[in-house]
DNA sequence: GAATGAATTGTTAGCGCTCACAATACGTCC
DNA sequence: GGACGTATTGTGAGCGCTAACAATTCATTC
């Protein structure tokens, strides 16, 4: 009769009933090659028949792995970071770790600090910080860990090792498409300034401009939200019939309270004013217009992170490829539809 | 001096340097009363130092507590399963508690079955299942695990404790919205079959309008995403002018899509057609015309969720409160403003 | 100044597993 | 049939920590 269940059984408990020491059962667990047919579904079988699951602190312990990585990320509600969060640990499981998340409501140097404190002391092996503020980023480099850390989102400027998709390359195919469509200048609605993204999208409109040999129009800001969008698109559409036909704005949820605020100002898009945005957010295929906007490919993001980790933790430091940029895809919608100059186009 | 950095420091090497013996340490740590100040300060400054941290597997196995809760959840990038993570280990921190997410693209009796077994060998004391399908909820009650588990969104009926927002008395909620705006009878787009938060908006939906003695209407399914909501749109578009002239929507991002195929059709809402969605998405409040929804409170189900497994983990089963049922909140927007029967409104 | 008790510190066993090595079993060859 | 090599199994020692208990210190009190 096997012992009361007040205790999970140990693999000792299911070496004695099976008849073999701990140490073979350890082997059936482990998948080691030197172990007999007959003994191995012996121990399997009893194994099945307690229940008996190996004691994770145990084997951690022993072997000093973990098998688990930490994933310190903010905003995790929207698309983007949530995108890359969802890839992130599919990687991660992929390749047999466990992803413990610490999702922060504002991401400063003591946050950060604090959650990147909390996972050591959950004997994580390395850690995905998804920083996108510029200023928890410098944090990054300063603060002290035992397992390596890899960014995601901070541009590759910061001295950690990171993965970025190529913001500036993604303004750049925005704002190089509304020219091409044959825009005189492009306006930018940016994110706020303290999100390395946001400066990168900025520096891609700028340059592309610059390229172009036009002067870049004056600067809004938002702080990603759909309000903020709004807000924005009320100002924007102060600047319709002076000079206002494009609008680059630093991501979805903005343009559609940009899109929302023209609309009610009586300017058509894209008859009157072409719009722009960025993620691709799934709902952005059903704006009014369907808006035309920058991919960003997530599943990419989480499994070069990972990688990239496990390399830092596996202490095969490939350093040439501890900064890595991955491509950004313009999707093109109605609502920067070849912009034709007409005649009689004089918006209120 | 210290020994390299091969290894990371122990409890006995700080010990050691601080001329104390390692239970010491531990008391230091754990921050037992009876250390004198002069003794703890030492200690302290030696693992300053040192850089030593403890280590998390030695504590786990002699304290046989992990503080770590696993969460399987499926669908995380939509807005409401993502909300409820962020909940989730938001209100686990709080308590102490790391949370390792296992991410599911498809919830099946397989892949939840493998996601506790990846969570079990974890070391997690309590799981949180984030299980909409009904099929994987029924799998719940049936797999042996070492470990209590919570479900949330599985609706009340299964044999599992669990936390539910109320879908269908938010479905009465807008529902009864639009009956009380004059409407004579409210159409209804529905989530897929299998998922329970689906049915049970149904089912609200269905007793509001019997209760006004009204008979419902054909029934519409989509899949929650903005595309399969366009395409009912379109259908929905065809019996404008036949009776319809309410629609409650089983969630936001539907919604957005039959917002759009109305409009494309040349109907007008909320004039024509009042629109009413469920969640309250961030977006909700820009689209064209603002949505009409029903929000629901996932902070609070976040941390009733994790209360009520606490529970089970710590033994305390407050049986009496294993089935908890949050209320759900009407937000009243332009897209179902209030409908007065107009002559001469002839839609088509 | 010895007795008493509380505050503080140290000692000893595990927690349940894996690793390195030792021991045994089994087959094969000459 | 004994020697050899290989497949299979067992043994002992930690991994680094906490819990329980034992030992020591220190201030009181009579």
């Amino acid at each position: 009769m096997a012992p009361s269940q007040l205790r999970p059984p140990t693999m000792a408990d299911v070496a004695r009933q099976a008849g073999v020491s701990h140490q073979t059962v350890s082997r059936v667990l482990g998948d080691h090659p030197n172990v007999r047919d007959e003994t191995r579904a012996k121990v399997l079988r009893v194994i099945e028949e307690m229940g008996y699951r190996r004691n994770f602190s145990a084997r951690a312990l022993a072997t000093r792995r973990t098998r688990t990585l930490g994933v310190v990320a903010s905003n995790t509600t929207l698309y983007g970071p949530a995108s890359t969060l969802f890839a992130l640990e599919e990687a991660a499981r992929a390749e047999g770790y466990l992803v413990s998340t610490v999702s922060l409501r504002r991401l400063t140097v003591e946050t950060l600090s604090e959650a990147l404190d909390r996972l050591s002391e959950g004997g994580v092996e390395g850690v995905i910080a998804i920083a996108a503020q510029r200023s928890a980023v410098e944090a990054l480099a300063e603060l002290r860990h035992p397992f390596p850390v890899v960014a995601v989102g901070t541009g590759s400027g910061a001295g950690v090792p990171s993965v970025n998709v190529d913001q500036s390359l993604g303004a750049r195919l925005a704002t190089g498409h509304l020219l091409a469509a044959g825009h005189r200048r492009v306006w930018h609605l940016a994110g706020p300034e303290d999100w390395q993204e946001a400066v990168d999208r900025v520096t891609g409109w700028r340059a592309t401009l610059e390229e172009a040999d036009v002067e870049p129009p004056m600067l809004l800001r938002g702080d990603w939200s759909p309000l903020s969008g709004y807000r924005a698109g009320q100002e924007l559409a102060g600047w319709v019939g002076r000079g206002l036909t494009a609008v680059f704005v630093a991501n979805d949820q903005m343009a559609l309270g940009v899109l929302r605020a023209l609309r009610e100002a009586g300017v058509r898009t894209p008859q009157d004013v072409a719009v722009a945005g960025f993620d691709d957010i799934p709902e952005s295929e059903f704006f009014a217009p369907p808006l035309t906007t920058v991919r960003q490919d997530f599943a990419t993001v989480g499994k070069r992170s990972i990688a990239l980790l496990l390399d830092l933790i596996e202490g095969r430091t490939s350093s040439g490829t501890s900064q890595v940029a991955i491509e950004p895809q313009l999707v093109v919608r109605a609502s920067t539809f070849p912009y034709l100059p007409q005649p009689g186009v004089a918006p209120g």
